[in-house]
DNA sequence: CTTGGCACTCACGCTCAGCGAGTGCCAGTC
DNA sequence: GACTGGCACTCGCTGAGCGTGAGTGCCAAG
C-alpha cells in the first residue's frame, strides 16, 4: 500500500522532472497529480525515496531530482512502452517505404528516429557477416583488368577493381562468372569465402592464376567489415535542447558522435538481443557521458538481430516514448529488410 | 605610409582577435606587434578605421572586434594562402591516398579538413550530371525481375530493380546488354539517356516492352539527382570551441548541418569556379548565420569543377589556414578522382 | 603627424539583503 | 500506525550598489 504509493510519487517526479526539468517539489506534485493525499506526506515518503537512493536533492530547500537509479526503477517497472500514435506509425511507415536502397533505409530510418523522439539517432549500417551472396557480376574493363561487383542479401554492393597477371577472354570470364556464382551464390560469407577458396584448383590450369587474383579480391571485398563499423547520426540540432550544462553534456557527446567506434560501442553495449534496452547515465562504458542515457535495439531479419539502432539523449528523458519510437523503427526497418532481400 | 599602418594596425587586430577571442585595445597591440608607434597613435588609426566601419566597439571602454567589413579586407588584401607545412602534405596524401572507393575518399577528407582546420567541414558528393557512363550491368533475379546496375566514371554505382511485364530469356538480356552498352558507355549522362530513348524501336519488336522497362529505369537513374544533395559533413565536435553564444551561433548552425540542403545553398554560393572562396557573416544566404564564416571552393577533374567542399566556422576563424586547407584537400581529391576514374 | 597625459566611461566582479520555494519535524486527528 | 496541518528553518536566486581597471577620446606639446 504504502509501497505502491512511494512508487506512484517516483513515477510522479519521474514525469514531472522530464517535462520541466526543474527540480519538483511537493507541493507542485500533488497539485498535477492526483495522489489523493496531502503534501506533507508526499514529503515523507520522498525523504523515503531518498534514502533509497532514488531520488536526490540539488540543495537543501530545492525540489527533489531524480537519481540513475530513480531512472532504472522507472524504465524497469514504473513504465511501459507507450503506444505510437497513429498518425506516428503513419509517418514511419510512409516515410520508409519510400526508401530507394540500403543507404537509403539507414538514412531515413535515422530521420526519423530522431525526429519521432527529439533526440540524436545512430543507426549501425548492417553488418555483413550474416548476409548472403546474391550475386557476383564481372565487367571486363581492360583485357587486364575486370570490376568485380559483388552484391549481397542486404542490398548492398561491394565492388573492387582487379589487376590480372595475364590477359583474359571474354570466354574464359564467361566461365568464371558462372563458376563463381555456383559457388559463391545464396552461400553467407563464410561458406561461400570457403567455397571459393577451392576454385582455383577446379579450373583449368590456364586461368588458375587469374582465378586465383578474382578469389582473392573477392575474399578481401567480403571481408571488408568496414562497413560494421558504420553508423549513421541524425539530430545533431537536439542537442540544442540540453539547455544548461554544455560543457558537461553537451561537448562531450559531440565528442562521441565524431567517433563512430565510440558510438557502436555504446550502441553495443546497450543492446542484447533484439528487445530495446536502457542504458542509464553511469551505467555506460564512458565517464563523460555520464548525464547520457542510451535506448537502443538489435534489428535486422526475423530473430537474427545484425545491427543496432537507438538514441542517445539526457538522462533526463521521456524514456516511454523513447523506447516506443526505437522499437517501433527497428521493427519496420527489420521487416523492409526481410522482404526486400531474402 | 599612414595608410599602410592603419591596414597593419587592422591586420593585428584581425590576428590578436582571431587568437584571443577577446577585444583587443591599443596598448596590448603596441606590444604583441613591433607598430613602432605608440598606443596613442595606434588609437587614432582605431578611430579611423572604425570610422570607415571595419573594426567595430563592443561598448565604450572596451577593445575593437573587425566587423565582416574588416575581415573581409583581411581577407582580400592582407593576407595571402598559408603555406602548408610538410607535415601537414603528408598527412593530406598518405590520408587520402588510403582510400578505397568514392565515399571512402569523401568521409577521409572531410575528416581530414575538419582536423586540419579545426572546423567544420562539409564535402559535396561529386554530381552525376557530368560524369560519363562506364558500364551497364543485367543481372537476371528470375524470369520476370532484372537488376540493373549502373557504374559511372567517377566511381558511383546506382542499382535498380526493374519488373518486367513479360518473362525474358538470357539470350534476350545478353542482347540487351550489348545494345545497352554500346549506345551508353562512354558516354554522359544527357547523351547517354538520349541515346537509351532510341533503343526500343530499334530492337526486335517482341523486346520492346521489355527494352522500354529498362530504359526507362536506367534513365531513372541517371537523373537521380539524390547524390547531388548528399552530403558529408565531419568536426561537429569542433563547435564546442565556439565557446560563447551557443544560441546565437552554434544552435543555428547545428541545424543547418541537419539539413543538406542549406549546406549545399552555403557551399554552392560561396562557389564559383575552381578558386577558394570566402563567405563572411552577413554575405551568407542564411541571417542566422550572421556569425559564422564559410571557406568554399570546387574541386573535381581538371577544370571542370563538379562539387563542392569546404569549412564553416565562426567569423572570428583562422582565414588564411582556413584557406590553405580548403586548398589543398580541394586539389589533392581532384587528383585522385581524375586518376581513378578517367 | 606623433606622443604623453588626463579625465571619463562602463563592463565586470563582488557583496549583501530580501524573497520565496521547499523542506523537516512535531503535535494532533482519524 | 498512518496521515495531515502548521511552523520554523534553510538556502539558492535576484537585483541593487559599489569599487576596480582596462580602454578610450581628446588635447596640448613635441
Amino acid at each position: 500500500m504504502v509501497e505502491d504509493r512511494r512508487l506512484a510519487v517516483l513515477r510522479a517526479i519521474v514525469e514531472d522532472y522530464v517535462a520541466t526539468e526543474e527540480p519538483v517539489g511537493s507541493k507542485a506534485l500533488v497539485e498535477r497529480h492526483s495522489l489523493g493525499v496531502s503534501p506533507a506526506t508526499v514529503r515523507n515518503d520522498m525523504a523515503a525515496l531518498e534514502d533509497e537512493g532514488f531520488i536526490h536533492q540539488p540543495h537543501t530547500s530545492a525540489g527533489r531530482v531524480p537519481t540513475d537509479k530513480g531512472y532504472r526503477l522507472f524504465v524497469d517497472r514504473l513504465t511501459g512502452v507507450k503506444p505510437m500514435s497513429v498518425a506516428e506509425r503513419r509517418a514511419i511507415t510512409t516515410l520508409l517505404d519510400g526508401a530507394v536502397d540500403l543507404d537509403d533505409v539507414v538514412r531515413r530510418s535515422v530521420r526519423l528516429l530522431s525526429q519521432l523522439t527529439r533526440q540524436v539517432a545512430i543507426v549501425q549500417y548492417p553488418t555483413l557477416s550474416r548476409s548472403t551472396v546474391r550475386h557476383v557480376e564481372f565487367v571486363s574493363l581492360t583485357p587486364t583488368r575486370v570490376m568485380l561487383i559483388l552484391i549481397l542479401s542486404t542490398g548492398r554492393v561491394e565492388q573492387r577493381l582487379v589487376e590480372l597477371g595475364a590477359e583474359v577472354t571474354d570466354e574464359q570470364l564467361a566461365d568464371l562468372r558462372a563458376r563463381v556464382n555456383q559457388a559463391a551464390a545464396g552461400e553467407r560469407i563464410a561458406d561461400a569465402t570457403q567455397a571459393l577458396g577451392r576454385l582455383p584448383d577446379e579450373v583449368a590450369p590456364e586461368t588458375a592464376a587469374i582465378t586465383r587474383d578474382v578469389v582473392t579480391s573477392l575474399a578481401d571485398a567480403m571481408s571488408d567489415h568496414r562497413n560494421d563499423e558504420r553508423v549513421a547520426v541524425g539530430g545533431a540540432a537536439n542537442l540544442a535542447r540540453f539547455g544548461d550544462n554544455f560543457d558537461t553534456a553537451v561537448r562531450p557527446l559531440l565528442e562521441a558522435l565524431e567517433e563512430h567506434v565510440v558510438l557502436l560501442k555504446l550502441l553495443g553495449e546497450a543492446t542484447t538481443g533484439d528487445s530495446v534496452t536502457v542504458r542509464i547515465g553511469h551505467e555506460g562504458p564512458y565517464s563523460e557521458l555520464s548525464s547520457t542515457s542510451v535506448v537502443a535495439t538489435g534489428y535486422g531479419p526475423a530473430d537474427q538481430a545484425f545491427a543496432t539502432l537507438g538514441v542517445v539523449g539526457p538522462t533526463r528523458m521521456d524514456y516511454p516514448g523513447s523506447m516506443a519510437a526505437v522499437r517501433a523503427v527497428a521493427r519496420y526497418v527489420s521487416r523492409i529488410l526481410d522482404e526486400g532481400h531474402q
